[in-house]
DNA sequence: CTGAAAGCGCTTACAG
DNA sequence: CTGAAAGCGCTTACAG
C-alpha cells in the first residue's frame, strides 16, 4: 500500500541507501540529489515504516508507564508530566493501569510488550520484590516509583515518605492538635502500603510527647474518596474524637472533610485535615485542602532521565534510589484559629 | 542478546516455522515436537520479538488516543476507559495529550508514528476541517470524539450535545430559575467550542419563553477550574446577577461554586449550578454537583470497536456518527428550595 | 505434520 | 558523495 524506500529511491534514480540519508538528515548528500529525492517523496506521499527501523535498531522510541489508577488525578498529573518530559526526550508513552492488582503489575513487569517498549516505568502497589526476580535485563530498564521499598536491582524514585508524613504531623501538633487520626490504606489486613507514612505518624507524635493511639488509626480497602469517607464515618461512629486527620492521600483526605461536614463538624475549627499529593483539586471545594506536594515534574523529570540515561548507557552501573524534593503547601483546612 | 526463533529450533532440532507455530498455538503439531520446543524456549528463555512480527503482518496491536489534557479528570477518566476497553480486545494504548492546541492536534493527525499505531482516537479541540484532508488512508482508521463538527469522511463519536444542554437547562428552568447564565470557553474571539451547549441554552430559554440576556453570557479561555471562577467573578463583578448557572464543564462549574461560595452567595439557594462530564469530583465537596453525565463507558467502547472493525474491515464503507446516552444526575448544587 | 526460502522495510558497515 | 548487499526476527505461502 504505502511506497517504500525502494520506491523512492527507484522514482529518484539513486540508491536506497541515499534516500536513508536524505530521510534522516545525514550529511555528505548534494543539495541536487537531496532535492531530487525531495520531491519523489512527496510524489509518493512516501511515510518511513517505523516498525521496520525498530526492528533494525532494536529501539523504538516508546516507553511505558503504568499506574494504578488513572481516576486518581495524581496518577493522571504524573502521566502528563511524564508524557511531556518523554516528548521532550523525542519518546512516546504506552500508558498501562494496574487497578494496584498485583498479578497485573507481575504482568506488567515480565516481559510486557517484549521489543516494543525500550523501558518501564511502573508505580506499583501490591508488587512483591520476589515478583520483580523473574525479571529479565533484556526486557530494558526498568524505574519504580513510590512508596514500596524493594530489595530488586532497580532504579526507584520516591519521596521520603516517613520525613513527609512527619512534617504534616508536625503542622498539626504546631497546631495544637493533640489527638491526630491516620487514614491509611491497607490492602489486605497483611499489608499496609500506607505503613511507611503510618510510621512518619507514630515517629512525629513520639517525637512530641504525644501518646500513639491506635484507636485513632483507620485503614481503607482502596484509595479513594469514598473510602475516606468510610474511614472518617467508622472512627466517628466508634466513638473516637480526633481534632486532626492526616489521610494518606488527597482524595481520602477530601472524602473525610465531606464525611465530617455531613455530621456538622467545622473543618477546621474543630478538625483540621491534612492530605498528601497536591492534586490540584484540593485547591478547590468550600475548604481548600493543605497537604503534602510532592515534586511531580520532578518525579517524571527523573523517572523519564533514568530509563533514558540507561538505555544510552550513560548511568553508572549500580541501581539508585533518588528522592525528589516536597513541600508542606499550607491551606484552609489547616488555618490556624481559636479553639 | 536475547534468543531468536531460529536459536530456539537450532537446540529444539526442529525448523523455525515449528517453533513458530508453537509460540503462536497453532494446532498441527506433535504433543511431542510441542513438548520439546517449549523446552528449549524454556531454556534459552526465548522471547518473541513483537516487532518483527509487526512488520511481517503489517500491524501492531497498538492504537494511539489523544486527548486535551490528562489533568482534566473527564479525560483521565475516560483515558482509563479507553484503555481498558482496548485490553479487552488485545490492543495496547499509546496515550499523548495536545494541550487543545490546534498544531500539537494537527500533528497527531498527519502519520503520528507513522506505523507503529494502527488507528488513532482523537478528541480534538482546535482542529478544523481542512487539517483532516491532509490525512492519508494508510495512515489507519482515525475516531474523532466530542463535539467538534466535521466535514470529513472519519467516524465521529459524541453525545448530542445541543440536547444534553437544553435538558440541563431546562432542569433549571424548571426549579424557577429565569436569569441562568453560561459560562463556556473559547479560545480565540472567533471561534467557540462550547457552542453547541451555548446553542443549547439558547433554543431552551427560546423554548421556556425567557429572554437570552447575552450578558449572562460568560467566555473563558481554559477549560479549567480557575477559568470557571475567574468567569463567575467576572459576571458578577460586571452586576449581572445570575439566579442559576450552566457551565460547559464541571470543572468550570466547580471553578463558579468557588467563587459564588468566596462572595457568600449561597449555593443552590441563591444560584443553582449545572455542570457537564460528571466526573467523580463533582460528587464531593460540600455542594454535590448536578451535571449531565455523558455515558463514557459507551464513547470509549464505541471509539475502540470503531477502530478495530475498520482495522478488521468488518464495518460498513461510510462513516457514521454516533451518538451515545447521557443522563441528567441531579444533585444538592440543583437541590429544590424555597426561594 | 514439518522444512526451506522469501520477504516485511528499514539501517549500516563495506566498497568505490 | 553514492551504491550493492546483508541482516534485524519474524510469518507465510509453497512443497513434501
Amino acid at each position: 500500500m504505502g511506497a517504500s524506500l525502494k520506491d523512492v529511491a527507484h522514482l529518484a534514480g539513486v540508491s536506497v541507501k541515499t534516500v536513508s540519508n536524505v530521510v534522516n538528515n545525514h550529511p555528505h548528500v548534494t543539495p541536487a540529489t537531496r532535492e531530487r529525492v525531495r520531491r519523489a517523496i512527496d510524489e509518493l506521499g512516501y511515510r518511513p515504516n517505523l516498525t521496520a527501523r525498530h526492528l533494525r535498531k532494536g529501539r523504538t522510541g516508546i516507553i511505558a508507564l503504568a499506574v494504578p489508577e488513572l481516576g486518581n488525578p495524581y496518577f493522571a498529573e504524573l502521566a502528563g508530566a511524564v508524557i511531556d518530559t518523554a516528548a521532550r526526550h523525542d519518546y512516546t508513552v504506552l500508558l498501562d493501569h494496574t487497578a494496584g492488582r498485583r498479578e497485573k503489575e507481575v504482568l506488567v513487569t515480565q516481559g510486557f510488550r517484549t521489543h516494543v517498549i525500550d523501558g518501564l516505568i511502573l508505580s506499583p502497589i501490591e508488587l512483591e520484590t520476589s515478583d520483580l526476580l523473574g525479571r529479565r535485563p533484556d526486557d530494558g530498564p526498568l524505574v519504580l516509583l513510590g512508596e514500596r521499598e524493594y530489595e530488586a536491582p532497580y532504579d526507584q524514585i520516591a519521596i521520603d515518605n516517613v520525613a513527609a508524613a512527619r512534617t504534616a504531623v508536625r503542622h498539626l501538633t504546631g497546631l495544637g492538635r493533640r489527638r491526630i487520626a491516620f487514614i491509611g490504606a491497607r490492602r489486605e489486613t497483611a499489608r499496609r502500603p500506607a505503613h511507611l507514612r503510618l510510621r512518619g505518624w507514630r515517629e512525629e507524635l513520639l517525637a512530641a510527647g504525644l501518646p500513639c493511639d491506635e484507636s485513632l488509626v483507620a485503614a481503607t480497602d482502596g484509595y479513594g474518596r469514598w473510602d475516606g469517607a468510610a474511614a472518617m464515618n467508622a472512627l466517628l461512629d466508634r466513638g473516637a474524637r480526633p481534632d486532626a486527620v492526616f489521610a494518606y492521600n488527597d482524595l481520602m483526605a477530601l472524602g473525610a472533610i465531606r464525611a465530617l461536614v455531613e455530621r456538622g463538624v467545622r473543618v477546621p475549627q474543630e478538625v483540621s485535615v491534612v492530605g498528601f499529593d497536591d492534586i490540584e483539586e484540593g485547591r478547590f471545594g468550600a475548604v481548600s485542602l493543605t497537604t503534602v506536594a510532592p515534586d511531580k515534574q520532578a518525579i517524571a523529570r527523573l523517572a523519564v532521565e533514568r530509563v533514558v540515561a540507561r538505555l544510552t548507557g550513560t548511568s553508572g552501573l549500580r541501581p539508585e534510589r533518588i528522592q525528589p524534593g516536597y513541600t508542606l503547601v499550607t491551606r484552609e483546612s489547616t488555618a490556624p484559629h481559636t479553639v
